[in-house]
DNA sequence: TGATCCCGCCAACGT
DNA sequence: ACGTTGGCGGGATCA
């Protein structure tokens, strides 16, 4: 039907037959919007807020189709008469929509309404763009608008064509933070100085140098390609996604947010905002159509993140004039504890259960250009590789809309369908006898798709514990099974513990390389992964546990989230729960779409994965038992359950020590507490478990030390998709060899056994400390800019005490542009804020 | 008027 | 060849 097609030739359709019709009418611009409405109540937020809520409404729904159907004046008139007398006198609203009813922020308030904050994983999370617009009635590019800027913030993140997940906020802390670091290791602070300070000394009309202060103020700029600021777990969908050349509506939404995070009155004039994102790109030419534009965006931008309460208009007052800008009211962000040493005048104390956890910057990709002439740039053969990925990442995101074809490189169809990873010794092989290509290729393939979602992009894995996480992970599976699997060990999971942001990543690894781990680093480039933290892993006491069960590295956590209230050990359950359900939904949904057929044995497959689930493949099992859970028959379901009891009470090497008695004891179904998960590859490669450290039972100490185990955990259960019990460590005699130990004493779910904590340590900083260790992601990197420098300077301009004491300021590296106080224009000191 | 920003053409990408 | 995305900027509206 027309309706799945994009709205717009519709319309078009109909105005240039208007066009035709009446020539001397509107020719070929925007159609004059027929003046007379209904001189009714005058607008205001509240009836549009009424309005919006009750957009759900078929009844209004209906209307407005109507409405949208004539686009001729004389028609619309009609229908609005029509609708009026249609409507109740409550529901009353010009059916003559005013430009503001059509405004992209009502619409994207319409939109939020839609979904919760904090989302549960229970909840069928998915948003397909053409229903969403159909049912607000409003061209697809209109939502694509929003879920763009949604998606800059890891509200939503993509699944496939015309598909997203939704988050909510519950990433949204991290994401902050993230942008956050990136927007200081960016400089940006120094960047919004130097462009207040050349407006105020374009009053003596400098000009001359113009062009040169610009250009060391932005540093060397080589073309900064814009990059997408990636949070661990989301990369995949996130950015990846598609890349279109430079997503340049994500990334302005998150330039533009870090621009408030980096700012100490968090007050951002679009004026400079624009500057700013233009300058970054071309400081050249700051025609000004481009800046207009980029103005026109950034209103877009804004729209949106003022319907996320994120910003709200103001009007700043300067010499030069009332100037519109935002301020921000979104939550504040701690500084990112590890990253910078920043410190934030207030909090500083680690509350126990803070919300605002120094969730590490996750940034996993922080491609900006540093600043400076010494400037690292991206190696050539790095931006080669980046494209590479990228072009997969788009083939196999557009996947899953598409008819399932058990490829290889397509991962994705995989995941979404748990059931079929019963199969994956056969996907394995095919996978493998494809691959023969290209090894690098296949390496990065697998490791997407071994991690898929979460963890999965190639630059960056991290694990997330986002729920949306759940699926994604699937993919996982096929992998890990083939890993396990006799004749094909594919992939394995290795993990390394992050450096940097204390995040472990996982990487899967590719037989024939079984002997090296590759990791990839956050920053993919620039940050080649720092073993430094890796140092800090040691006693893993009881703490960690009880950390674990509570983190799960889950982002809900941070946040209003109902479950947060639970009890530690509550929460596990009942959200391993949900994201089997979630799952279940998810791959129902995507069956339904479009790969009907496949799932027809489901059941076959079920009963293979179940005689899977004692020989040690656990988690992928697992997890393709969890999301099976949710749907299928209750004997299947009480087949699985009891295959998970027998599961985490076996014998099998590996297993955790928790005995299942614990488990009931705590009602936590005993995966959920494994303290320790790694899974071995039958072929010598090491799966490793990323995981977050995160929380509240951190320490202030930021060392990794205690986040290994932890991160173990939180992998397997993030990505694992909430493995049962004693799956965890599959005892593969195979894997023995393997360095890293996965023995049931290692694993023992207390303080007791720090010596083997370190062990395992050891070995994983062995690892590391192969050469190849950063593999082929890593090897273009070029060393991280220099953490940026944290001289007193910046702190101190960063302090939020003293706004109006900024000191002079040595912007760049180069030591070339210091900027004194005396002559550092300081707008904020004379800015008036008005909100209007 | 200047601030806002809707609208939808059309190119880039994918399938 | 067609559908999805989304850059882009004309010009309508709003304040």
């Amino acid at each position: 039907r027309s309706i799945l097609k994009t709205p717009l030739k519709q319309a078009a359709t109909s105005h240039s037959v208007l066009t035709e019709l009446q020539p001397d009418c509107q020719p070929l611009t925007t159609p004059t919007k027929p003046k007379e409405i209904l001189p009714v109540d005058p607008w205001t937020p509240t009836s549009n807020l009424k309005m919006l809520i009750s957009a759900a409404s078929p009844e209004i729904r209906n209307r407005e189709q109507r409405r949208e159907l004539s686009n001729n004046p004389s028609e619309v008139l009609q229908a609005k008469h029509c609708l009026q007398e249609h409507l109740s006198g409550d529901e009353y609203e010009k059916s003559q929509p005013s430009r503001k009813e059509k405004s992209l922020g009502l619409l994207c308030h319409k939109f939020l309404a839609r979904y919760p904050n904090y989302p549960s994983t229970a909840e069928n999370n998915f948003i397909c763009l053409d229903e969403v617009a159909e049912e607000l009635n409003v061209e697809r590019r209109r939502i694509y608008d929003i879920v763009n800027v949604l998606e800059s913030l890891h509200m939503v993140s993509r699944l496939a064509k015309n598909r997203y997940v939704w988050h909510g906020r519950h990433n949204l802390s991290k994401t902050l933070q993230a942008l956050k670091k990136v927007g200081e290791e960016n400089k940006y602070t120094q960047q919004i100085q130097m462009i207040k300070k050349r407006e105020h000394e374009h009053e003596f009309d400098f000009g001359g140098e113009k062009k040169e202060e610009i250009a060391r103020s932005f540093g060397s700029n080589e073309h900064s390609e814009m990059s997408f600021v990636e949070l661990p777990g989301m990369e995949f969908r996130a950015a990846s996604v598609n890349s279109r050349k430079d997503k340049s509506l994500r990334v302005m939404s998150q330039k533009f947010v870090m621009l408030f995070l980096v700012s100490t009155p968090q007050i951002v004039s679009l004026e400079i905002a624009a500057k700013i994102l233009i300058g970054e790109d071309q400081l050249e030419d700051l025609d000004k159509s481009k800046f207009k534009t980029k103005i026109r965006r950034l209103y877009d931008i804004a729209n949106v993140l003022s319907s996320l309460e994120l910003i709200k208009k103001v009007h700043v007052t300067e010499e030069r004039g009332r100037k519109p800008a935002f301020k921000w009211t979104g939550p504040d962000v701690l500084p990112n504890i590890q990253g910078t040493k920043l410190e934030t005048t207030s909090t500083t104390h680690p509350p126990p259960t803070s919300e605002s956890i120094p969730s590490k910057e996750q940034c996993s990709k922080n491609l900006f250009p540093l600043k400076g002439k010494q400037n690292f740039t991206r190696h050539p053969s790095l931006m080669k590789l980046v494209k590479s990925i990228e072009n997969d990442r788009r083939k196999i995101q557009s996947a899953p809309t598409s008819p399932i074809k058990i490829r290889a490189s397509t991962d994705q169809n995989l995941s979404a369908f748990p059931s079929e990873m019963v199969q994956v010794p056969a996907i394995t092989k095919h996978q493998l006898e494809g691959q023969s290509k290209k090894e690098k290729e296949m390496k990065m393939k697998l490791s997407r798709s071994a991690l898929d979602c979460n963890l999965s992009s190639p630059d960056v894995l991290k694990p997330e514990a986002s729920c949306s996480a759940v699926l994604p992970q699937q993919p996982a599976l096929p992998q890990a099974l083939g890993v396990c699997s006799p004749s094909h060990g594919s992939v394995s999971p290795v993990i390394l513990p992050q450096t940097h942001s204390g995040v472990s990543y996982a990487i899967y690894l590719h037989p024939s390389q079984a002997h090296t781990v590759t990791t990839y680093s956050p920053s993919f480039m620039l940050q080649p992964l720092p073993c430094a933290n890796v140092t800090g892993i040691k006693s893993i006491n009881s703490k960690v546990v009880n950390k674990m069960t509570t983190e799960e590295g889950d982002n809900q956590i941070a946040t209003g989230d109902p479950t947060k209230s639970l009890t530690t050990k509550e929460r596990p359950a009942i959200k391993s729960e949900a994201s089997s359900q979630r799952c279940f939904k998810r791959s129902q949904a995507l069956q339904e779409n479009h790969l009907p057929k496949r799932y027809r044995s489901d059941k076959e497959s079920l009963d293979t994965s179940l005689s899977f689930f004692p020989s040690g493949y656990l988690i992928p099992l697992a997890q393709c038992t969890h999301s099976n859970k949710a749907g299928f028959s209750n004997e299947e379901k009480a087949g699985m359950c009891s295959l998970q009891h027998t599961t985490y009470s076996s014998p099998v090497a590996g297993v955790i020590p928790m005995t299942a008695s614990e488990l009931k004891a705590v009602n936590i179904p005993a995966f959920q507490i494994t303290p320790l998960n790694i899974m071995l590859s039958p072929t010598s490669s090491i799966a490793a478990a990323p995981v977050l450290s995160n929380s509240s039972l951190n320490s202030s100490n930021t060392s990794s030390a205690p986040n290994l185990s932890s991160s173990v955990l939180n992998f397997t259960l993030q990505h694992v998709g909430l493995i049962p019990a004693g799956v965890q460590v599959p005892a593969n005699p195979v894997l023995r060899h393997v360095p890293i130990t996965s023995q049931p004493e290692n694993i023992s779910h207390c303080s007791e056994n720090v010596s083997l904590q370190e062990k395992v340590r050891k070995n994983i900083l062995q690892l590391l400390d192969h050469g190849e260790l950063t593999g082929k992601y890593s090897a273009p990197c070029v060393p991280k800019e220099p953490q940026m420098p944290q001289t007193p300077t910046e702190n101190f301009f960063r302090t939020p005490g003293g706004p109006n004491t900024v000191p002079s300021l040595s912007a760049n590296s180069d030591g070339t542009n210091t900027i004194s106080q005396e002559t550092l224009y300081i707008p904020q000191r004379k800015l008036e804020v008005s909100e209007d």
